[in-house]
RNA sequence: GCCGGGAUGGUGGAAUCGGUAGACACCAGGGACUUAAAAUCCCUUGUCCGCAAGGGCGUACGGGUUCAAGUCCCGUUCCCGGCACCA
């Protein structure tokens, strides 16, 4: 068999669809909402590396699905396009002094020259590059909206600062107290930063994570960080000052066993409380935790410090007076910043009572057996945060503990001193970056007026051209050099006025960049509705799942609120998420040029052909796991392709096939038809190479049998089935040729395969007719040979029959 | 520590409802064709005992449920990912 020319066949395939315009999509109303699909690829950086072999994974899973869909008579909507802001071209352009703009096309240019290579479906005319004009125009615009719902303000509480990108962070992109992007330990600084209101939504991004058909882990770690804990606020007095002191607690039941307070360094009642005595002190402390960085304070912290303030809270429920700490244990951003401690029952305020010698007492004990709890003699001898039955706690005695919660809540309530609330560990999304190559925030700061938002008709606002990328690492950008950009006039007034200096972090542009898919070069809005009610939502979505809770995040928050403002039909943008699992080296390792084991996908293409690299991308395995490359195991679906080639040079006959292949084929439509429906792509692909494999044996092959299963292959290998169709007579691609079908009733056996079994082991099988009574295949099973023998002189003291299945014999 | 996912031959992986474990490939070995090689085709290929017929064992480990467990239940180990002093 020879290697098929597929490099020849190839572009010619790839020229007809470009000529064609075969995969343009249209807003045809005679396609009912059903029969229309929106399948979405995670858009690429277009990283100046090139294409690497993890892209055309995804792509192909989308671009098999895609194909399949229309030849299922389906309107598929599959555009492409590129995340085009990011921090790579522009280090490059510090390094070079090359404009990132110059970089960023070449690099989009090269990636757009690699995906066609690949065959891919998409509809080209609607690309979209988030660091264009006219499409970072409308990412100001909505930028704006959100500044004008309120979703957007000015902060200078301390933020993670990265020392080696010189820009800010949001907590999404620090990982183990490093940057995300270059692993440089995150430090702490105090700057002016643009904030967005992410947490007014985390009521809503965590429950409509229900409705949603997304991987478990995904939802999981989105829960997680929004991280939802129930609870109750409750108001100390500090005694002799007046001052109130809340806190929040997940355990009002525990309030009778509050016997200290901690407030984090940074709480500003510090200053006001701290008793001469101690001022020493708890300065010193707090100068030493705001040297630290997050990580130190964290990592370190495993034992615990801190400093007595020399003040005394007023405990609400008892009146007793607890004395008031600092520590770093405290967070400074949660919850209020204080907290009460309840060493008995929390693991955390039971080391640090250890460590000072703060006296403890139990509130909570084990219920016996009679439902009843005493509590133990002196101080508890370990810490629990298990439930039981309060003790020691006046009203609530013998409550357990949820009843105890709400018993605490409805008295806190009453008395005015507390509250039920819920408490999110979800911050508010670090929005500015100190750098150049982002979108302007369009904004401008009067000092009559205020902050005041860039007129929509003078949007875009375009990046100016800088002298040097260079970041200053002063906490402005590079923009702030510019004066006669910076300085400008009020819209407002007319006054002068500056600019916002700031941009947008590489997150914007990806937060509704499948919404402008839908009309790409629409100048009067940043997206029709009637686009909109076409195609939305996302039917399939499909990328890695390092952006649980960064990119899948944020657009779900742009997207609603997005939806409150009118202008989205659905409240979530992707309906359906599917992870693809990495493709890791050939050493069973991540793909790095350090570990010098990446596999360039040119090399693949010029070498096998884009057809076999989608084939065996989809042969390695389930989608969704990792799994390493081989390429050695390209060889496989190599030679499955070059035995389809080979098939083409064969006659093809009316004549009918054989009853056997003519049930085979139907029974692999079936398979490939389930499969490629449910993404399970693998198993598709093994059930079309037994087909070719039997059609191999044939001199001629017969036209009912060959044609389905270049129809099937046509979403897997489209140009090799595009040039067999061909060959086959037909004049029109195959693009939008109907989908085989296949006859159920063929599709089954005239006898079923009976498995005989003995206490439970195999020991034989026989061929008996479709719907054998149980008394007739007993009958089939006891007259084998084996089996008689496994049975000789045993009692047979139950018999299992399962008609179509097995026969097992439990004898004794 | 907490949460989530996973563990099947030498390798990647199959296995609808609990009903023939290892489909389809890779690698390896053998054979056919050939002057030879490549390519192709055919055969073998979980493991142990056995000349064979046949039999024992086998889906990370230990238990359990069941006529029957890779699949269900309980416990353990290891691997991967996320979070991590969040009160």
């Amino acid at each position: 068999m020879a290697k098929y020319p597929f490099s020849e066949i190839e572009p010619k395939w790839q020229r007809h669809w470009e000529e064609h315009r075969s995969f343009r999509a249209e807003e045809d109303a005679s396609f009912p909402k059903e029969k229309r699909r929106y399948v979405l690829d995670m858009f690429p950086y277009p990283s100046g590396a090139g294409l690497h072999v993890g892209h055309p994974e995804g792509y192909t899973a989308t671009d098999i699905y895609c194909r399949y869909l229309r030849m299922n008579g389906y309107n598929v909507l599959h555009p492409m396009g590129f995340d085009s802001f990011g921090l790579p071209a522009e280090n490059y352009a510090i390094q070079t002094g090359t404009h990132p703009a110059v970089t960023t096309r070449a690099n989009i240019d090269r990636f757009r020259q690699q995906i066609k290579s690949l065959g891919f479906s998409y509809d080209w005319d609607r690309e979209v590059s988030t660091c264009e004009a006219d499409y970072y125009k409308w990412t100001q615009w909505i930028f704006i909206q959100l500044y004008q719902r309120g979703l957007a303000y000015e902060s200078d509480a301390p933020i993670n600062w990265c020392p080696s990108c010189k820009t800010g962070l949001a907590n999404e992109e620090v990982k183990d107290g490093e940057c995300d992007r270059c692993g440089t330990k995150v430090t702490r600084k105090r700057i002016r930063q643009w904030m967005l209101r992410i947490t007014a939504y985390a009521d809503r991004l965590l429950e409509d994570l229900d409705g949603l058909d997304w991987p478990e882990p995904v939802k999981q770690m989105q829960r997680n960080w929004i991280g939802r804990s129930e609870g109750a606020s409750v108001v100390f007095t500090v005694d002799g000052h007046g001052d109130a002191l809340e806190v929040f607690t997940t355990r009002p039941d525990t309030l009778f066993g509050a016997t200290y307070m901690v407030l984090a360094p940074e709480h500003a009642l510090v200053a006001r409380i701290t008793s001469a005595e101690q001022k020493a002190a708890v300065e010193a402390y707090v100068d030493g935790a705001a040297k630290k960085s997050d990580l130190e304070r964290t990592d370190l912290a495993k034992d615990k410090t801190g400093v007595f303030t020399g003040a005394y809270a007023i405990n609400p429920v008892n009146g007793k007076k607890i004395p008031i700490w600092i520590s770093d244990y405290v967070l400074a951003s949660y919850g209020t910043g204080a907290i009460m401690a309840v060493p008995a029952h929390d693991e955390r305020d039971w080391d640090f009572a250890k460590a000072f010698g703060l006296p403890i007492v139990e509130v909570v004990a084990k219920p016996g057996p009679d439902g009843k709890a005493a509590p133990c003699a002196g101080e508890p001898s370990e810490c629990t945060a298990a439930d039981g039955v309060a003790v020691n706690s006046g009203f609530l005695d013998g409550l357990g503990t949820e009843a105890a919660k709400k018993a605490m809540i409805a008295w806190l309530e009453e008395k005015g001193l507390g509250k039920g609330t819920i408490n999110y560990k979800l911050r508010d999304w670090l929005f500015s970056r100190q750098r150049y190559w982002g979108e302007p925030i369009p904004l401008v700061h009067c000092p009559k007026c205020g902050v005041v938002p860039v007129p929509e008709d003078q949007l875009p606002l375009t990046l100016p051209e800088v002298s040097s990328y260079e970041p200053p690492g002063t906490g402005e950008s590079p923009l702030a050099k510019i004066d006669d950009w910076v300085d400008t006039t009020c819209p407002t007034c007319g006054g002068p006025a500056r600019r916002e200096t700031n941009t947008m972090p590489q997150w914007a542009g990806s937060c509704w960049y499948y919404l402008r898919y839908l009309d790409p070069s629409n100048p009067g809005a940043f997206v029709g509705r009637d686009k909109v009610d076409y195609w939305m939502p996302v039917d399939l979505y499909v990328g890695g799942v390092e952006h649980a809770v960064l990119h899948l995040l944020y657009s779900r928050f742009w997207h609603k609120v997005l939806f409150d403002l009118g202008l989205v039909n659905t409240a979530e943008p992707f309906q359906r998420l599917v992870n693809q699992g990495m493709i890791l080296g050939e050493d069973n390792q991540k793909m790095s040029k350090s570990r010098g084991n990446v596999i360039n996908p040119d090399d693949i293409v010029r070498e096998y052909g884009a057809d076999a690299l989608r084939l065996y991308e989809m042969f390695m395995g389930p989608l969704e796991v990792s799994k390493p490359w081989m390429t050695a195991g390209l060889v496989g679906v190599t030679r499955f392709l070059e035995r389809m080639y080979a098939l083409g040079e064969k006659p093809v006959v009316d004549a009918g096939p054989s009853a056997e292949l003519l049930k085979l084929t139907h029974k692999t439509v079936r398979k490939v038809d389930a499969d490629t429906a449910s993404l399970n792509f693998n198993t598709a692909i093994s059930a079309m190479m037994v087909l070719s494999s039997e059609l191999a044996r044939l001199d001629s092959l017969p036209r009912a049998a060959y044609e389905p299963l270049v129809l099937m292959l046509a979403p897997y290998a489209p140009h090799l089935a595009e040039e067999l169709w061909e060959k086959l007579g037909h004049r029109e691609s195959l693009v939008r040729a109907a989908w085989p079908s296949y006859d159920p009733a063929l599709c089954e056996d005239d006898e079923d395969t009976i498995v005989v079994q003995v206490n439970g082991k195999l020991r034989g099988d026989f061929k008996a007719a479709k719907g054998a009574g149980k008394d007739a295949l007993e009958a089939s099973a006891k007259a084998l040979a084996k089996v008689a023998e496994q049975l000789a002189g045993k009692d047979v003291v139950k018999l299992v029959v399962v008609p179509g299945k097995l026969v097992n014999f439990v004898v004794r």
